[in-house]
RNA sequence: GGCGCAUUCGUCUAGUGGUUUAGGACACCUCCCUCUCAAGGAGGAGAUCACCGGUUCGAAUCCGGUAUGCGCUACCA
């Protein structure tokens, strides 16, 4: 009987909420909801000094955006708290003095500058880096002195000297690594902190962590976490590594490489349910061919067998290609109350506000098939909501035409829309297409110049759906001001 | 420098010894649809499966070496 599948997603509140721990978070949630098991939130926030305002809400925040709900963590609370680290700090504790007490760790006073210096020194004879030892085998004596000194001590670990240690990974296999390479590392700062491996181990044993599935970055640190594991008696839960995200130029993902935090794609128009598809896709697949995938099926189908082991790079012109499958997926009234917030704060600030939500659902056909992101719909749909069409009078001439027979059709167009009873897509259309041919002009021609007349541009959703929705008193207003445009140009 | 890991179209990937003249997707190109754009449809181009050697009747798939890349090498996670 297997035990119950428990893991956990254990960020750093160091920063904002990178796409690369966020894949980390769903493979975690996945992997959860698929077993059945439990999704647990931990907050790793250890390193006082590099703590950043407002880090843990945006991580939170990007969980709850992406659906990625937690059954044990921050705000919800669970049997194995408290979840945050800071406030574990009398277990990490123990656990270091109980290691001292064993002979597997010992209190080093070397001071950060003396390390630095040591640093240094092996770098420029070429040497491994890491710690010299130095304080390892003190004497009850010279241990004295340095309390006495006043210097406070780190806890390091104190690490096998020979041997190798092996550990095996569902998704990497067997690796080993002579012991003989790993230093002794430090386990308790001298702020009372834990390091990431004391505070990860004693953490993943208490709270019962089944699977751990965490970056690729974390695999050389691996042997270490299993020696303290054996030190401390405690069980090693199942390992996996996830593959990196790599930017276009296949280093690590980073701020260089554009947006790199799940906000700001939330903020970019993305929709969650794209996201999470296109990020199970970064290092996972089903088969061969599946790239459009529900939530539900993810959950139905994850498993740790077929993630891949190559870093990915992160395509964002395929995102944004899904992103438009979903966005067209949508229902009208989804897609225009998603759309909604975006129209309120893109339009340009002589719109006014708040928008008519009868005037926007009218609009929004026309621009969900057209939209790729969230964040496109102002620019696609503004010509609607704006009074002045800004546009240079050239792009009203069409091909093979003259400013003269241009002023002729917008004049005869102009006659013909007012006279007009039912100002709808079809007798628009009727109406122009007699109105091309009378004037010997391919329909194509006609139509141009009234869709640049009507909304200032060249490419605009369809012509008569788009008439038909800014309504007679719009076009014919419009169509005069494009005259108006092109009437000096005469003279 | 040391240690570890990886390497299939530009990118994401399928592929686990023969069904592969290596499949799909994004991007790209052509054509169709068409009032423009978008979407859609049909095609195309694009990978000597990093390289070299070995095992085998047969290798992208197994083994060894080389190269390249990436990660780690903190009182950061």
């Amino acid at each position: 009987m297997s035990k119950s599948v428990r893991v956990r997603f254990a960020p750093s509140p160091t920063g904002y909420p990178h796409v690369g721990n966020i894949r980390t978070a769903l493979f975690n949630w996945l992997f959860a909801r698929h077993s059945g098991g439990t999704f647990i939130v931990r907050i790793e926030d250890t390193d006082v000094a590099r703590r950043v305002e407002g880090a843990l809400e945006a991580i939170l925040d990007g969980l709850r955006w992406l659906g990625l709900d937690w059954d044990e963590g921050p705000e919800v609370g669970g049997d194995y708290g408290p979840y945050f680290q800071s406030q574990r700090l009398e277990l990490y504790r123990e656990a270091a003095q109980r290691l001292v007490a064993q002979g597997d760790a010992y209190y080093c006073y070397c001071s950060p500058q003396r390390l630095e210096e040591m640093r240094k020194e092996q770098a420029r004879r070429k040497q491994p880096p890491g710690y010299d030892r130095r304080c390892r085998n003190l004497s009850a004596a010279e241990r004295a002195q340095k309390e006495a000194e006043g210097i406070t001590p780190v806890v390091r670990f104190k690490t096998p000297l020979e041997g190798q240690t092996k550990f095996n990974d569902l998704i990497w296999g067997e690796v080993v690594v002579e012991n003989s390479t790993i230093d002794d590392f430090v386990l308790l700062k001298s702020d009372g902190y834990p390091t990431y491996h004391l505070a990860n181990v004693v953490d993943d044993h208490l709270m019962e962590i089944s699977h751990v599935l965490r970056a690729e970055e974390w695999l050389p640190s691996v042997p270490r976490h299993k020696l303290l594991y054996q030190a401390l008696g405690y069980e090693m839960p199942l390992l996996a590594h996830l593959p990196m995200i790599l930017g276009p130029d296949r280093t690590k993902l980073s701020k260089r490489h554009g947006a790199v935090s799940i906000t700001e794609y939330q903020e970019q128009g993305y929709l969650p349910e794209a996201m999470v598809n296109f990020l199970a896709l970064l290092g996972w697949s089903l088969d061969d061919k599946t790239e459009i995938i529900s939530r539900e099926e993810l959950v139905r189908n994850f498993s740790l067998e077929r993630v891949s082991k190559t870093a990915a790079i992160f395509n964002s012109e395929k995102l944004s290609w899904m992103n438009g499958v979903y966005i067209r997926s949508l229902s009208l009234e989804d897609f225009t109350q998603r759309a909604l917030p975006f129209l309120e704060r893109g339009l340009p600030p002589e719109v006014e506000r708040p928008l008519s939500i009868d005037y926007v659902r009218r609009i929004m056909p026309l621009i969900q098939e057209r939209a790729r992101t969230l964040a496109e719909v102002p620019e696609l749909a503004e010509f609607f909501f704006t009074t002045e069409l800004e546009y240079d009078a050239s792009l009203l001439i069409g091909k093979g035409m003259t400013q003269e027979s241009t002023i002729e059709a917008l004049k005869s167009a102009q006659q013909r829309l007012s006279e007009l009873e039912r100002f709808d897509e079809e007798p628009l259309e009727a109406v122009l297409r007699s109105l091309a041919e009378e004037l010997g002009l391919k329909t194509g021609q006609l139509f141009g110049v009234l869709r640049v007349a009507v909304t200032g541009r060249t490419a605009a959703p369809p012509l008569f759906q788009t008439m038909a929705v800014l309504g007679r008193e719009k076009c014919l207003s419009r169509i005069k001001a494009a005259l108006e445009k092109l009437a000096p140009k005469l003279c």
